[in-house]
DNA sequence: GGATCGATCGGCT
DNA sequence: GCCGATCGATCCG
């Protein structure tokens, strides 16, 4: 896989894309400075049926990016301080995601000590919400598109991650029925230290 | 190292 | 009015 991820990748269906996204880097263009960082840890949400999922009540305005074309971003804000980026997947009119939950660091890595509060190494970006922080990702990257031309927020091919390489396993702060409390829906590379919890 | 708890506010049952 | 797809500080052992 190489060069920037388009249209065709996030349409797969949302274990696919989750999968595939492993290893691929996420670029983000700040103060035309490249802040880049490998994904090493994901997470699935698949259509309302899913409980774990923010659609799992419906449309509403706050998720109506999950409903949206493959391609574009989610962003949300949570416990009131935190932002988590999520790429929006499969057809316009079902809402499924994958949560981008840890990155390891790979450009741009000053800046991120900066924009994280002058902290280093595993703290830059292991979590959703230090990720976010670490790349200045929040709200008004809710709906972008990623495989918009000009985007300052898109993916990047990086190769690929062996199978022999990569755990699955339950979803983290989850609530719900025991399906998807279970579900191992939950992806990251084994033995990275940037993965989270 | 692990457990617990407060921060802080937008979005909804 | 309540609670969250979290983080970081603090306390305990």
């Amino acid at each position: 896989m190489t060069g920037r991820l388009n249209r065709a990748f996030f349409a797969q269906d949302t274990l696919s894309v989750a999968r595939g996204l492993l290893g691929q880097r996420l670029v983000r263009i700040l103060d035309g400075e490249r802040l880049s960082g490998r994904i090493v840890e994901v997470e699935a949400y698949v259509g309302e049926k899913d409980q774990a999922s923010h659609a799992q009540c419906g449309r509403t305005e706050r998720n109506a990016p999950m409903y949206g074309p493959p391609g574009h971003a989610y962003v949300y804000f949570v416990y009131g301080m935190h932002h988590c980026f999520n790429v929006v997947t499969e057809r316009e009119g079902f809402p499924a995601a994958v949560l981008v939950r840890a990155l390891e660091p790979l450009e741009g890595i000053e800046a991120m000590q900066e924009r994280r509060g002058g902290r280093v190494g595993v703290e830059l970006t292991s979590g959703p919400a230090r990720l976010c922080q670490a790349l200045g990702i929040d709200r008004r990257f809710d709906g972008v598109d990623l495989c918009a031309p000009d985007v300052v927020l898109f993916i990047e091919g990086n190769g690929t991650m062996p199978d022999a390489a990569v755990t699955a396993g339950p979803r983290v702060g989850v609530r719900g029925d025991e399906r998807a409390l279970v579900a191992p829906w939950r992806l990251y590379e084994q033995d990275n230290r940037y993965v989270s919890r």
